[in-house]
DNA sequence: GTTGAGCGTT
């Protein structure tokens, strides 16, 4: 019943963007537009949906007419409990073409036609869009903590940024399209994150350890030799490889807890 | 039918 988001940004030329958190993924922007229209004039209310699903993505973007109407909403609407959730209101930072804006107030207006000076065509159309999606996309899985760090740069270069994204987005897909499988033992590990982070650190050096595919090389020695012994199990083989500790001396370990055990070694 | 940190479209 309402047009909003039907015909794209009607007319921001002085508008505050608002931006709505931790909404719930039934709420439209029919329900948020009475609620934010009541402490002022609301021009425009826009919710992201997903193109595949078409389902909201948790946020909304509401646009007031004045700065104080929107500062008001901010406070008022700030944790207001909204379809059995809490939303978080303030100031978008960002604008619709990913501008600074001062308040919720776009400061660069979208003038491409007319007053750019020597602005040329950014290269950029599919792979924008492509960007975006791929956010999109990893957005339901609860992952993308690094993401953050892509703030920072917010601003500076993100050509250059977005290049170095783009080399990583391959393995970065993959490695997600794992843990979407089995998003659980993240939690139960609860190292799989800084796993993330290390790895990616360890590959802004300069890619020092390309040659590590396997994940876990420590855990399979080598299981594919098992006749290296003269042909005797590997349970055996395993055994001798991996002694236990308790097994040949139990108080030992627990008189000398200080000493690095080999299976800590492992484990840290 | 699920999810839950974040910044946007014809």
């Amino acid at each position: 019943m309402s047009h909003f988001g039907r015909s794209g940004p009607p007319d921001i030329r002085d508008t505050f963007s608002l931006l709505v958190l931790n909404i719930t993924f039934r709420t439209t922007a029919d329900d948020l537009f009475p609620l934010f229209d009541k402490y002022g004039k609301v021009v425009d209310v826009f919710i992201p949906r997903d193109r595949r699903t078409g389902d909201s993505r948790g946020f909304a973007f509401v646009r007031y007419k004045y700065q104080d109407e929107a500062q008001k909403a901010v406070e008022k609407l700030d944790g207001k409990l909204v379809d059995g959730r809490e939303i978080m209101v303030q100031f978008a930072k960002y604008g619709p073409n990913a501008e600074r804006i001062d308040k919720g107030r776009i400061v660069e207006p979208v003038s491409r036609s007319k007053g750019s000076r020597s602005r040329s065509p950014r290269p950029r159309s599919r792979d924008d869009y492509r960007e975006k999606d791929y956010r999109k996309r990893s957005r339901s899985r609860s992952r993308g903590r690094y993401e953050k760090e892509r703030h920072r740069s917010r601003g500076r270069d993100r050509d250059r940024d977005r290049d170095r994204d783009r080399d990583n987005r391959h393995r970065s897909r993959s490695r997600s399209r794992s843990r979407s499988v089995s998003p659980d033992y993240r939690k139960d590990r609860g190292r799989g994150k800084y796993d993330d982070e290390r790895r990616s650190r360890s590959r802004s050096y300069g890619s020092a350890s390309p040659a590590r595919r396997s994940p876990s090389p420590r855990r399979s020695p080598s299981p594919r030799k098992p006749t290296s012994r003269g042909g005797s199990s590997d349970a055996r083989n395993h055994k001798e490889r991996s002694p236990t500790p308790k097994s040949i001396s139990p108080r030992r370990c627990v008189a000398d807890s200080r000493s690095p055990s080999p299976r800590s070694d492992a484990d840290e």
